[in-house]
DNA sequence: CAACTGTACTAATCGAAATAATACAGTTGA
DNA sequence: TCAACTGTATTATTTCGATTAGTACAGTTG
């Protein structure tokens, strides 16, 4: 099972989700492997299902795995240039940041922006 | 005085930041044009003046105006490039937002990118 | 059909941001 | 000198949204 140590204050299913996404990036899971069930993962973490179920989601979303309702979990096979994407759009958008915040761009404001284009 | 009316979940130092800022766009109020002081805006908005005090400084952080501690708050004269470099770097980060939204990063992430560069 | 799977929905909790209260330090003009 | 202003710093309170939990649902499987 995963061996996650939750600590600090960033969210459990962040950390969690990050930490899987670690293992398929390293390899330590192969495409198409199985994916332990929200309801293991949570009960050998001690934390609650809905909160795995929350990682998954992420990792769905960012293309490390796919879930089938019903039957489970597995980790994508061909998602090398997807993930290649996304990292560069992740660096472009730290780049822009910086710049904004240099600009005299307030935190709020800048987080207000990405309340209005996430949704 | 300004005539604002503060409506919606945008946090009323952002509203009244942001209405100021506007005006002074808008050459409503000319350069070096003394502004109302902290506590005769809040009494007559029948806010706190530390939140007009937030306000001003988020324009005193933008180059819109500047403050004199014992004196007043003044319209800044030359700031048009500021105000430009600005305006494009703002720009510039609502489309690298939209294109890491697209590419599958989680508001959440993105959250999390965004407290690290501002702090 | 019983025992699994992922998922959707609602409620409770908790912490950080927004606002308020108070105090401080400098300028000004009589 | 000093009273009445100014902006600002610090601390407490409140408010609100994200996180987590509880529960129920719908599909697959043997």
């Amino acid at each position: 099972m995963f061996d996650i140590r939750f600590e600090g204050k960033q969210p459990i299913y962040e950390q969690l989700s990050e930490g899987i996404m670690k293992l398929i990036s390293a390899g330590a899971l192969s495409p198409d492997e199985r994916l332990p069930t929200v309801r293991e993962v949570a009960k050998s973490l001690g934390i609650n299902p809905n909160t795995v179920q929350k990682a998954y989601a992420m990792l769905e979303r960012g293309g490390f795995i796919y879930s089938i309702p019903a039957k489970g979990s597995y980790v994508s096979a061909k998602n090398d240039a997807a993930k290649a994407v996304r990292a560069e759009a992740v660096k472009k958008l730290t780049l822009a940041m910086t710049a904004a915040k240099d600009a005299g761009v307030s935190k709020e404001e800048a987080c207000a922006e990405l309340e209005r284009v996430w949704n």
